[in-house]
DNA sequence: ATAAATATTTAGATACAACTAAAAATATAG
DNA sequence: CTATATTTTTAGTTGTATCTAAATATTTAT
């Protein structure tokens, strides 16, 4: 069986993964997860005798087969929950984030089933990332972050890759949701930040902020 | 912070209290939960400190008036969940109980705010069993369990006092539901079993099943 | 290429929640 | 009213997951 603490750390590692390539570090993980280096290395220790990573000491690891289709069903879940509890009970999308990362932990393949087809099969959640499949498969999308388009670019917002609640907030305040209409007007070399038009207004953002939101040009 | 494993106890001391009354037994807790004497007794010694029960050793316990609250409130999203999976997700009544033990769990009363206005501020599960109010009042019921109503008397089914699969397919074999018209046909002095009717149809059920069915009677 | 800085692992300790075995308290029976 | 049986508690151990401090390995810079 495997615990709590453990499918945390998969999710870390899994995490960490989608945005950076080559092995993950120790502190990488334990940076995401908010522990100490010494604690990750316990950790990882059990879970590369669990086969769920491949694991050898100073040099890093990578998610297992199986270790991966574990992490990806945690994520699946994690998704379909929030996509619940916007859809269904109303939470505005930066309120999600720490009860689905409760509920993601919940053991019941039928319950997770069961919601995917209450939710009539959801493919993005509601920050426009994509739900993996009960197969694993991720739904592809031909999205860009903001922060690698041109000075010009017309495109539309079609998900963010940072899933917290100041992020989010600080996206409503810009009006910028699912489906806004975004245009790159100016990008400054120096700190890469950018203006850009929104529905007809003018917002300066940063880099930290263009990076996660990811955008389908026209054409 | 309230842990999985004491709010499992506490869970575990109301349900016996509801039963029975007078002081919870340690050797009842550990036949609830499943687990040894000396481990209860440990558990209650910290429950004890945290003012979540009354423990005097070797005297039993009885749940605080936090205590109490507590255990209501999970019995509470226990309920609202069971609802949930019934209702919403197609599960049938016997599959609901371990997976609803899972998300009983969940912390976030906002979450099982809005559940139950999604639900439609059910006051009964699918079990019949009463779901507690935000505020933790009980609705009430004018039933009886089945076994102290005399031969003769005719009722409806308004719920069930054992959440157990085993108990809930052997009921769904014998086509009882919440709704059922029964009547007691004879009654056995020996071991108190029953005759009944069910729409139409005869059965004999012991004394174990009777008792954890609930029964309006008309008049 | 060696020294310094950084990253990672090991060692030892703590908290939680369970266990078994033994001791102590309470209840029951002759 | 003892003696026996039962119940409950204590003591000591185990496994999980964390921590701090120290040791070791790797990377970077001079």
């Amino acid at each position: 069986m495997i615990t709590l603490a453990e499918e945390n750390y998969l999710k870390a590692i899994l995490s960490i993964s989608l945005n950076e390539d080559g092995k993950v570090s120790t502190n990488a993980i334990a940076n995401e997860i908010g522990t100490s280096a010494a604690s990750v290395s316990d950790m990882l220790k059990k879970l590369g005798e669990k086969k769920l990573i491949k694991y050898e000491k100073y040099k890093g690891v990578e998610l297992s087969k199986l270790g991966q289709k574990k992490a990806v069903m945690i994520l699946r879940k994690h998704r379909l929950w929030e996509t619940f509890l916007v859809n269904k009970l109303d939470f505005n999308w930066g309120e999600v984030h720490d009860v689905a990362e409760q509920l993601e932990h919940i053991q019941s393949s039928e319950l997770i089933d069961r919601l995917d087809i209450f939710l009539e099969h959801p493919k993005f959640d509601p920050h426009g990332e994509p739900i993996p499949s009960k197969e694993g498969r991720m739904p592809n999308t031909n999205t860009i972050p903001l922060n690698k388009l041109n000075c010009g670019t017309i495109g539309l917002v079609m998900g963010v890759t940072l899933d917290e609640k100041e992020f989010l907030d600080y996206l409503t305040k810009l009006n910028i949701k699912i489906g806004s209409k975004i245009e790159i007007k100016e990008k400054i070399d120096f700190d890469q930040s950018l203006s850009i038009e929104i529905e007809n207004k003018y917002f300066h953002i940063s880099n930290e902020v263009s990076k996660h939101l990811l955008i389908k040009t026209k054409i």
